[in-house]
DNA sequence: ATATTTACTTTGATTATCTATGTACATAAA
DNA sequence: TTTATGTACATAGATAATCAAAGTAAATAT
């Protein structure tokens, strides 16, 4: 599927924190995850993500810590903070009432 | 509400083809529908509304044309057009893939 | 007369998007 | 050994989107 850029870049925020409320993870990490649990539809690049986390982070909905066993290459764990739990809920709450919205629409003429 | 930028862009194209798949319309009158059609939570400004219309005419996804009865102001009334119908298919199909990921998760932790 | 509503337009500062490119280490393959 | 591939993160920068704000102007209501 090829997404219409806003559509995607409006899924971004919200996955990711949902990503992150199950457990920390870190940025390659979330991009294989998604990657998983969509089957192979939502492909994100890298170079897209790591600045969706570093502005999340200075917004404050997420922080991070540099991780890495002896031998493993270094890791920045990414965790939810309070305010990104909260976030979340705002975000969803708007995701429903646009998607009620639009499903009004869809339902009555079906194409 | 106060919508979260991404979500309320990525909406509004979506939603137009939507309105204009019922009947056509023009700028103002679709902002006032879609006020009313959310019980007032959604309240696009005209400055946000006509640009997104002209950009989506570039783009083919629909018509306009001037109307105007005798001793009342001439409107510009838009059409979706076949591109446009096709168009709101494929918007669809990424809403609903896209709000299937996200309720999966969500169903998960109830939050 | 004056204010409000209707109706459309454009500017422009700000911000977001995402591709491309770069670094660097680890591991597997040739 | 050297080459390729996978892991892991970062940032620059061209392109484009966002939306408030300010402007025009006619119609209607007060």
């Amino acid at each position: 599927m090829d997404f219409s850029k806003g559509l995607m870049a409006a899924s971004t925020k919200p996955l990711i924190l949902s990503v992150l409320k199950r457990g920390d993870s870190y940025g390659y990490q979330i991009i294989q995850n998604v990657k998983k649990l969509t089957g192979g539809t939502l492909k994100w690049s890298d170079g897209m993500v790591y600045p969706v986390l570093h502005r999340m982070e200075k917004e404050g909905f997420i922080t991070s810590e540099w991780q890495g066993k002896p031998g493993e290459k270094l890791r920045k764990y990414y965790s939810i903070t309070e305010r990104g739990k909260q976030e979340l809920i705002v975000e969803k709450e708007q995701w429903n009432f646009l998607h009620g919205v639009l499903s009004k629409f869809w339902e009555q003429s079906l194409t």
